[in-house]
DNA sequence: CTGTTAGCGCCTTCAA
DNA sequence: TTGAAGGCGCTAACAG
């Protein structure tokens, strides 16, 4: 690979010079502009970032730590995130925590040996590295959590507004006439999974009623536990909801296994709804009404927020930002049957 | 950040030594080992990778270019890399080209600049950069496709067996008793979808049958798009086919709306092959038979392949590698009428 | 405007 | 085993 000295030999300037018409950082004769870009494209030379990173102490880069890239939410978290990188001119770097604590705190060192300027987080299941990430934050490295909100930490922090998104759906679910509303969660360690049951529990109380404990049935995000959990809940007739609202995506497709395991239908014998979405189409039957996050934008903003930081220098506005994106609601074929409907 | 300078002031020795706890370049003795450790770990000291690289001109980074990583295919395979890169200690940057060439060329241009050691590309349709590739790979650069391989290009390469997946589809069909099997294909610019088509054709000839050049639709990657044509396509129930292939996930999903849209039904009015997966699980009706590829080993195979040429130094093996990777067809209802069944 | 030069943090001889 | 020192490629003063 060609140097920037090689350059400057060819183009007969000094290294200076061409730094400066790479950067534009002093003004530069129109000769020997061109000149230095006639040698640039004759010896295909591209700048070495490694050396100007150890030099400027820059490396404008950003790392994202996300579970796991396969789960269909997570793309479009980072697209967004890319973007808004790309346009102040960072770097992306995704990465994989397979909801691995240890490995989470593997990634977190790497990125910081790889000398990201910023990271883009969102917290595996399990503990959350407190001090690790205090240690990050004190060595000047700036983080914004996304999606997964750990407690009990003061940090920026982007997501969807679970609690109102959890209402929507059970707002919903109420006005189709649901009475005996179960809500599936994943674990309740992590604080998204709370939100959306005091979402729950808030959406109910509005309605002058009382959440059943019966009905609250938390499970993990393993969609075989959920499964088998549920097949069993949902044995005995005289106790079954007549509506499901599962918190997140892969709790949901196993309510929706059990569903059918147990000879059920939806929404006929119970209405369901899900946090994410199950099927890339609603071609697909049965189609289930979603609460839908806005994943791109989480990314986007994350990113955004992540590099005001990054440029505002000294620690510009202190108090952490908090920002909840509001969720829509999809409705589809498994929460449209109306029990008032059939009454009326 | 601590630099390695702090560390062996702490520790009370020199930077070498330090140097070599971290790497074990050198065997050091106990007592400085254990010295030097406390120091970093008070220090919270990490290694700068920039630093190493530029000295040692190994940045230990993998690079993979693919069209859009909210594709599910994509995410499978960049795993599948990124586990092959970890397990020799490298790192791995994802970054999407929206199927644009020309952000294709940046891209490139970008992973050169960050001396990424090798690449691992998915070409965007549209002109692939074979001088660019030529120039990378003349720089030294390793460079492996993925997926989508360019023609014309001697260069490693993994993917599917296009021949044998559409084969395998087609086979499947016939042996179902289907006559008239059409095929919707992607945009025959691209080499796979080359490959299935001739895979269909050869499937057929291998029955006794000849292709019927009326059942051979050419579409584009664009779902709307291909909806339409279907659409106009299935109007004539004279001549409608029997079964559909489709060559790839966007195309499918078209033709899965377009047999709506005309009020048919699958597998009942016609029955249904498609490329990739449509949905997230086959509990969503209707369940599509489908010719699933092995993503998450097209990207670790293919990751092998790199580091093995980036680890063997000089030109080891010039023959480029051509991977083929066999499918799997997933029989689902899409495909289970069947008219010989019917007919006995 | 243009050229010269001192490091950025680290690894790696080479000497002790 | 340990320590000292050069230099990777580049940017940013600074001097001309």
């Amino acid at each position: 690979m060609p140097t920037i000295k090689e350059v400057a030999d060819r183009a007969g300037v000094a290294v200076g010079t061409v730094s400066h018409v790479i950067n534009g950082s002093v003004p530069v004769s129109d000769s020997l502009r061109r000149k230095v870009q006639a040698a640039i494209r004759e010896l295909d030379y591209h700048p070495n970032h490694v050396a100007r990173s150890l030099k400027t102490s820059r490396t404008r880069t950003l790392g994202i730590i996300v579970p796991d890239m396969t789960i269909p939410y997570f793309p479009h978290v980072i697209r967004g995130a890319e973007a808004a990188a790309r346009a102040q001119g960072y770097s992306l770097i995704a990465v994989n925590s397979d909801d691995n604590p240890g490995r989470q705190k593997e990634l977190l060192s790497l990125l910081r040996s790889q000398r990201v300027e910023g990271i883009l987080l969102a917290v595996s299941a399990g503990p959350t590295p407190l001090a690790q990430i205090n240690r990050i934050m004190s060595a000047g490295i700036r983080l914004v959590c996304v999606d997964r909100i750990p407690d009990r930490l003061p940090v920026d922090s982007v997501s969807v507004e679970d609690v109102s998104a959890a209402e929507l759906a059970i707002d919903h679910l109420l006005a189709m006439g649901h009475e005996r509303i179960a809500i599936v969660t994943g674990p309740l360690t992590l604080k998204n999974e709370r939100q959306r049951l005091l979402g729950y529990h808030q959406a109910l109380e509005r309605a002058g009623k009382r959440a059943d404990t019966d009905l609250i049935w938390e499970g993990n995000i393993l969609t075989d536990d959920v499964t088998a959990m549920c097949r069993e809940r949902l044995r005995d007739p005289g106790r079954r909801p007549d509506a499901i609202f599962s918190t997140n995506g892969p709790t949901g497709l196993g309510v929706l296994r059990a569903i059918y395991d147990s000879g059920l239908r939806t929404p006929e014998d119970v209405a369901l709804v899900t946090f994410d979405e199950l099927t890339v189409d609603d071609l697909f039957r049965p189609a289930v009404t979603t609460v839908v996050q806005p994943a791109y934008e989480i990314g986007h903003r994350a990113a955004e927020i992540l590099l005001r930081r990054i440029e505002g220098g000294g620690d510009a506005g202190a108090e952490p930002v908090t920002l909840r994106l509001p969720a829509t609601l999809k409705v589809r074929d498994s929460s449209r049957f109306s029990y008032r409907a059939v009454a009326e």
